[in-house]
DNA sequence: TAGGACCATCTTGCATTCAAGTGTTTGCTA
DNA sequence: TAGCAAACACTTGAATGCAAGATGGTCCTA
């Protein structure tokens, strides 16, 4: 889960034997899009990232075709294939999806959470606050989603879990461009609400858990949205051509 | 949507120029899969496809890798790809998520839904009923699930539509396995539940199209857990050989 | 006869080659 | 010079070639 090493080097070639290809090309390209490394929109050459990874087209392919089905990118036909657009305007069905996977994973997490999967939170809700401490966006990015994704094993439906898995990773591109805006500065509060809901988890509060879920998506999407309403032009006249003091 | 034709011929090739392949070999072999005309757990040989679809291994190898990445084919790496088996020990899970996404997209409809929405939801429920009539059980199961989309469709959140397109999928396997124990003799009350589907969804009753929903899906998971349950030797005497009056 | 090592074969993973669209550029014409 | 068309370069879709890992069988040995 971790950074695992470079990120997006050139990666010396044959560590490794066969069948591994395809799947560091996958991998790769995923964390680059999902970090924002490869901005939405950005078109992709096989043989360019063949070049890349020393690798021949076919596990580039390979990897293309993967991500194009997860929707991370969009295959031109007989044209390019290119990073996926991240839609702004269907921000609210996502949140509105992600609010009700998150409150049924939370309930059923403080339903059926065994003591090893505690252990697990806890752990996650660890290293989300050490990258906290080092203010490191990217560990914190990645960190809140294992959190919340080790929140979904504890609530033993593989269904869910798939699908909230595929929601925490499209937010992380959201969350990204959000940080991102701020020059990568760190937030306030997310801390004590990951806190409280463990308690609530830990406690077999359901109802609790789930309000607390739910309140913390809030939270995360009203951030969110406020950053998208900021209007950074509109204290400069444009009828002036001095600035305004 | 409909069967497109043949289903599992070998396709009279190259119809269709370029690019269509790996899709023509995907759309078949999916169909094949969710229809149970390949049963879970089957191998599949790259060579073998290709000669049945007149291609060689490359567009089948796409289509492998996005069934793969759907999860409807299981690929060991160096050895062969086979056919997702159906978990059943996975439907109570199963059951628990598409009850989940369904109320919310039947909710969603009642209080979203346009007349061309509600246009398309009848026509779906039309060919619902026809199959019905004509006995096919097929066409019966395509139908509930695009019956059932069409209200995801009319819920106008795209990623709940997705994720519940994938369930819907996932769930014909199910009721195939479950009316071919049957010798596809055709089930009793179904048609009646779709149609007050309808009407709250009309009526933008959305507290009662999600109740109605609710008990809906109930009633097709006690339906295949009774089937389950059935214990078809139990009238089998094991202690005397002779078969008991 | 049981067990293991070696060998043949098969299937996949990757590389390479060929062919078919697409976009661009250049040159010709009005 | 504007407009169109043909040729070219580029990228993808598909076919083929090649090597590595896996499976199954056979033969040898204890």
């Amino acid at each position: 889960m971790a950074a695992k090493g470079n990120g997006s080097s050139s990666t010396n070639a044959k560590a490794e034997g066969r069948g591994h290809g395809a799947v560091r090309v996958y991998e790769a390209l995923r964390e680059d899009i999902l970090r924002l490394n490869i901005p939405p929109g950005e078109l992709l050459d096989e043989v360019q990232i063949g070049r890349r990874f020393n690798l021949s087209r076919s596990p580039v392919r390979e990897a293309l075709i993967r991500l194009a089905s997860e929707g991370l990118v969009k295959t031109l036909p007989n044209k390019s294939t290119l990073v996926a657009p991240l839609n702004l305007e269907e921000f609210p069905a996502y949140i509105d999806t992600l609010d009700l996977i998150q409150r049924a994973t939370t309930r059923l997490a403080a339903q059926l959470r065994t003591a090893g999967d505690l252990e697990q939170i806890n752990a996650r809700q660890a290293e989300f606050e050490a990258a906290l401490a080092a203010r490191d966006v990217l560990a914190m990015i990645e960190s809140n989603r294992n959190f919340h994704l080790a929140i979904s094993q504890a609530a033993r439906n593989h269904y869910l879990k798939e699908f909230h898995a595929r929601l925490l990773d499209e937010g992380r591109r959201f969350l990204r461009l959000y940080f991102r805006s701020f020059d990568d500065s760190l937030p306030p509060e997310f801390r004590d609400e990951h806190v409280q809901i463990i308690e609530a988890i830990e406690r077999k509060d359901a109802d609790l858990a789930e309000r607390l879920a739910h309140e913390h998506t809030l939270q995360v999407s009203d951030r969110f949205l406020g950053y998208l309403a900021t209007r950074r032009t509109a204290d400069i006249s444009v009828s002036a051509h001095a600035p305004r003091s």
